[in-house]
DNA sequence: AGTTGACCAACGAACGATCGTTCGTTAACC
DNA sequence: GGTTAACGAACGATCGTTCGTTGGTCAACT
């Protein structure tokens, strides 16, 4: 006789975030995330009320990591350039510890209706501003302009890094201060 | 009495490009599709054999766009700097003139069956092939890295930069180019 | 220790809606 | 008058979701 899959809702909304990262929201069906989970598609409505909901869970789960990163960065003591690396450290740690929610985070947002989008986009934002006063206090010339181009080069780790290379964590986070504050030159 | 809408097949793939990059491609529906150009689901199979034969179609076009810029540019004389300059050039044109290809080459090309992803996935290796060659002329330490870091900066364009704004064109290459090479002490 | 019963999560059939696509028909244009 | 493209009904498949049923777990009680 086989066994019946039981499973708690984080293991549900954990995997709707591996399947919302890899495929898609759109890509993805209710019965092909019950499956990843050894179920059938009904069951995952004794854990969670909507597909929708289970967006809002894992894009939230990314904005929160995000959140508590940039205040425990901005919490240190010490200069501007040591908060920026704390910053820059804590965002490549969220990246490579919690990838599922950070890409559907990034690239699934949209998909949210009108109040939930608004809302991430108030978190992004508010994020942003962390990287802007921190390089306003290095004198940076422009630094809305730089904390794009930083927070361009940490959301685009999503989309190539992987631990398995040659390239450690802590180097990382070296290279990408490195070229921020000295660009190609070193 | 009313008109019917006729339509060329550029229309439709144009139009795709336009709903591919807003919705992505499991978020378009043949009918939101047809809805756009004025015509019936059905009318659409007059231009195009296959939903999936509309995203190649699109995504190629993204792709060739991207190489066409790049042999232009490194087809200039000059130092290793100059060419570089014209790289990114090239790429700002791409991304602000042809954006809807743009972002449905840069978000929806996982979508794509094994060929078609694998010849995508190559093109946009050559194409950063171009950036580590030009980079490693320049003397630059580790040109593979500072390759990844420039694009992500340039492919980043595509979620933020609308034309709209204070910050043009030529302004914007410069800026780009500026924190590349110096970082954001300038 | 054994029995009972409430609870809970998964099952499985079924719903209406929408998906991509087909095809015979219709109407506008050279 | 022939060609071409849009129409419009219809197809089977799949979508998200509902709901009555089933079976396993565990605490309470004898």
């Amino acid at each position: 006789m086989t066994t019946r899959a039981v499973r708690s809702r984080d293991d549900v909304v954990r995997t709707a975030g591996k399947l919302f990262a890899e495929r898609g929201y759109h890509g993805t069906s209710m019965r092909d995330l019950a499956a990843e989970l050894g179920l059938l598609g009904s069951s995952l409505y004794s854990h969670i009320s909507s597909k929708e909901d289970l967006l809002v869970e894992v894009v939230e789960r990314g904005a929160d990591l995000f959140q508590s990163s940039a205040e425990a960065a901005l919490a240190t003591s010490g200069t501007a350039a040591s908060r920026l690396k704390a910053l820059v450290a804590g965002h490549v740690d969220v990246v490579l510890d919690h990838l599922d929610e950070v890409r559907t985070f990034l690239n699934e947002a949209g998909v949210l209706d009108e109040v939930h989008r608004s809302r991430v986009l108030a978190a992004r934002d508010r994020y942003e501003a962390s990287y802007r006063e921190v390089l306003s206090e290095m004198k940076v010339a422009d630094p809305k302009l730089a904390a794009i181009f930083l927070l361009s080069i940490l959301n685009a780790l999503e989309r190539w890094y992987r631990p398995t290379g040659s390239l450690q964590r802590q180097d990382l986070v070296d290279e990408i201060l490195g070229f921020a504050l000295n660009g190609i030159r070193r």
